[in-house]
DNA sequence: TATTGTTATACTCTATAACTATA
DNA sequence: TATAGTTATAGAGTATAACAATA
């Protein structure tokens, strides 16, 4: 099962770094997907990332210097802020899409077509069997959450 | 592909979680597992599992205070430290591994068995092909090297 | 001059706590 | 009283740079 671990490990090395050569972050990608024509808050979006708002801040302040999205004031609550993705955050969005399917395709396509069914088989019935639910953890390392993994 | 993120980040998390109840960390079993036995130096340790050597200081001031290893002067060059473990480390090595072992043993019996080796194999040609060498990165993620990952 | 291990320091990343302004 | 977002701050984790002792 190590092998599990350095595949990950490498092809999550592989992505992020694709990633960056087009100027965008797997936190990024996983905040603009979710904000995209969904007219969601930051505490929304921090919620379905997993992540604190503190740290959504953070993560926002980053996207609207870049001109990736922009924080509009919410016409319902004046205490919030509505996201919205820019026409530049977009298209940016798309490409990044794409590299990561790109790279996906490329890495499936390394497999003779049964074992490619095989592992996406078996990792799925590990998805939803044996490896669905983290374990209970009382001090939990201090990484990103799952959702933000690029996926 | 998301699917492989999930099952190593589930996987790490748990055997994180169980080494930590016998107060073991990967970092701590991957040090100890190069030193049992083997006379070596820290630096030589810090390059086995690619870290720096001032993290391997840190790393070996908390094994140390904890009495699983020790700093002996090397007979031969009075700069080095060789790193012997101590009964108490063998000993906590051992049902470290039984721990990963066991959960190793868990996940994959939770397979029927054409998957199970299915997955084995498509892992195994990935390694050693598309996913074989990480690609190169101008500011990589600080992130523990997969060397010191739980395996 | 180069290397081992150490210390001091800085940087990244993430979270907690306290605050402002609303609700 | 509670909530959205912000700021200030703290902590874990890792690395770089400078240093002392030794090669």
């Amino acid at each position: 099962m190590m092998l599990l671990h350095q595949a990950a490990y490498v092809l999550e090395t592989e992505l992020t770094a694709k990633l960056a050569e087009i100027g965008m972050t797997p936190r990024g990608r996983c905040v603009l997907s979710s904000a995209v024509d969904a007219g969601r808050t930051q505490t929304e979006l921090a919620e379905l990332s997993n992540m604190d708002k503190t740290t959504m801040v953070v993560t926002m302040d980053a996207l609207e210097k870049a001109g990736l999205a922009e924080r509009k004031l919410s016409p319902t609550d004046r205490r919030a802020r509505i996201i919205e993705v820019t026409e530049a955050g977009r298209e940016l969005l798309a490409r990044a899409d794409r590299v990561v399917a790109d790279v996906y395709e490329d890495v499936l396509g390394s497999l003779p077509e049964g074992e490619r069914e095989g592992l996406l088989g078996a990792l799925t019935r590990l998805i939803e069997g044996r490896l669905g639910e983290p374990v209970e953890c009382d001090r939990p390392p201090r990484r990103r959450a799952l959702r933000q993994a690029v996926g």
